[in-house]
RNA sequence: GCACAGGUGACCGAGUGGUUAAUGGUAGCAGACUGUAAAUCUGCCGCUCUUCGGAGCUACGGAGGUUCGAAUCCUCCCCUGUGCACCA
């Protein structure tokens, strides 16, 4: 089956759109004519570590650059990098790995495979192991790749140098990291290589390693990071400002309406296929009063939720989210957890019914409070509902068996004391 | 190996024998205000128990020690950074 490639121009455009840089865009048309005349697809690689299986909304914006490529008839490499993983990609503050086992490698490969496919398509998308090359270089093949590399060269990459500056420790092996990275491109004789804005050393390591390889280097796309929804840090897991794909709509729809309404536009940038200028218009409504923010955000929440499910998903979650906090309602499918009333109860019960019930045990045992301790100081700050009245006393008695919603600031739980 | 500087709660960073769960900042949580926005203001922000007045336990890299009392002093160990290393 021969791949039907769209004009040069016109994947350019795609490609391009939302794209912090491309190292260099004349090479990439170049590669592009090249592969609608002779028909052959370019490969488009980017690399995952596989520690990290949970993906979050920041993933998707390299996620969805793939898919376009995907569109266009282009083969997407999803290189799982089980090697590189053992060593940590120096980015951030991440400390030394526990290497992970082959099964849990596996595990990961295959969690990954579930969110990535939500997004590329699964009939069309190759998913490689780096330690398929990797783990076979003899230390004379590691020795000739790290002779391509000098230490100037590495204190170049922005991480390394500010450790350096700051006197802080940079392990040896972590500098192999973009050297793996780049030595990839060359076993996978990649065309474009995908990534974040801050994976743009690593991916320069594999145009200079595949030049020295005798190869024609791979174009660099890099992709700009996303906030989280705290607007400030990058979005990541540890920070905890993080719209994770694999949460329920509701949360997921909750999540959008909670980021300022500055970061909507970015989210809109990154997270839609809306174009510039349509954002362009939207934000001269907002400006004009023609438009409220909030209507926007809905919309933006809807069509994320959408994404990752469906359009009924969406819908559901916008009406649970207007009753739940527009209205001050309960809304319908709150999560419902069970409690053995042997964990909560506060004395010997005074009838069958009718038991008295620690409450800061009974938040903590529901997940609302992190402990019990917490618990109490939300009580205390008058923090928590039950049953839709504010609550501030330490023992409540109720109804055994029997369900009371309880409301913690944002969350709501429905909470059923058995036994 | 030697010398020097460091290792403090989620993070950054004060404290250098005794009102100390440990100043301050960030993050987080809750309340007010709102569009569950953002910004701002207020309170909270180790764990367990509590008759809500408190009580107990654990914590300043690790292990010992000195002391009525240690994050603070001593010893050993671990970790990080810097300098020295050849020109005798």
């Amino acid at each position: 089956m021969m791949p039907n490639f769209p004009p040069v121009d016109e994947q350019l455009a795609y490609i391009k759109k939302g794209s912090a840089e491309i190292i260099h865009e004349g090479e990439l048309r170049e590669r592009l004519e090249k592969s609608l005349k002779s028909g052959v697809p370019l490969k488009v690689k980017a690399g995952f570590d596989p520690t990290a299986p949970d993906l979050h909304v920041g993933h998707t914006v390299l996620i969805r650059k793939l898919k376009h490529f995907q569109d266009l008839g282009h083969t997407v490499i999803f290189l799982i990098g089980d090697f590189t993983g053992m060593i940590g990609d120096p980015t951030g503050r991440s400390a030394t790995r526990p290497p992970l086992t082959r099964e849990q490698i596996d595990q990961n490969a295959e969690t990954y495979k579930a969110q990535v496919f939500k997004i590329l398509d699964p009939q069309k998308t190759v998913v490689d192991f780096n330690s398929r090359w990797l783990a076979k270089l003899t230390p004379e093949d590691i020795m000739r790749l790290l002779g391509k590399f000098t230490v100037s060269q590495m204190l170049e990459r922005e991480e390394f140098h500010k450790r350096f500056q700051e006197e802080k420790p940079i392990s040896l092996h972590e500098l192999m990291y973009p050297i793996c990275q780049g030595y990839d491109s060359v076993a996978l004789q990649a065309d474009v290589e995908l990534g974040g804005t801050d994976q743009k050393f690593n991916l320069l390591a594999g145009r200079d390693l595949q030049r020295s390889f005798g190869q024609p280097s791979q174009i660099v796309l890099t992709m700009p990071i996303l906030e989280g929804t705290d607007g400030v840090q990058k979005m990541s897991k540890s920070y905890g400002n993080y719209i994770g794909i694999n949460e329920p709509p509701q949360e997921i729809y909750g999540k959008v309406m909670s980021i300022s309404d500055d970061l909507m536009w970015r989210y809109y940038e990154l997270l839609t296929d809306v174009t510039t200028r349509q954002i362009e218009q939207m934000k001269a409504d907002v400006a004009a009063g023609r438009q409220h923010p909030m209507e926007l955000k809905k919309a933006l929440a809807r069509r994320i939720v959408q994404d990752f499910y469906s359009e009924q998903a969406a819908q559901q979650a916008e009406e649970n989210w207007a009753k739940q906090f527009q209205k001050h309602e309960v809304p319908e499918d709150v999560e419902t957890v069970e409690v053995n009333y042997a964990e909560v109860a506060a004395q010997a019960p005074a009838s069958d019914h009718h038991r008295p019930v620690k409450l800061d045990k009974l938040l903590l045992r529901a997940g609302l409070a992190d402990s019990a301790s917490d618990g109490q100081r939300k009580i205390k700050q008058n923090a928590v509902k039950i049953n839709g009245n504010a609550c501030s006393e330490l023992v409540i008695q109720a109804s055994v068996p029997g369900e009371v919603t309880v409301r913690v600031g944002k969350r709501i739980k429905k909470v059923r004391v058995v036994g």
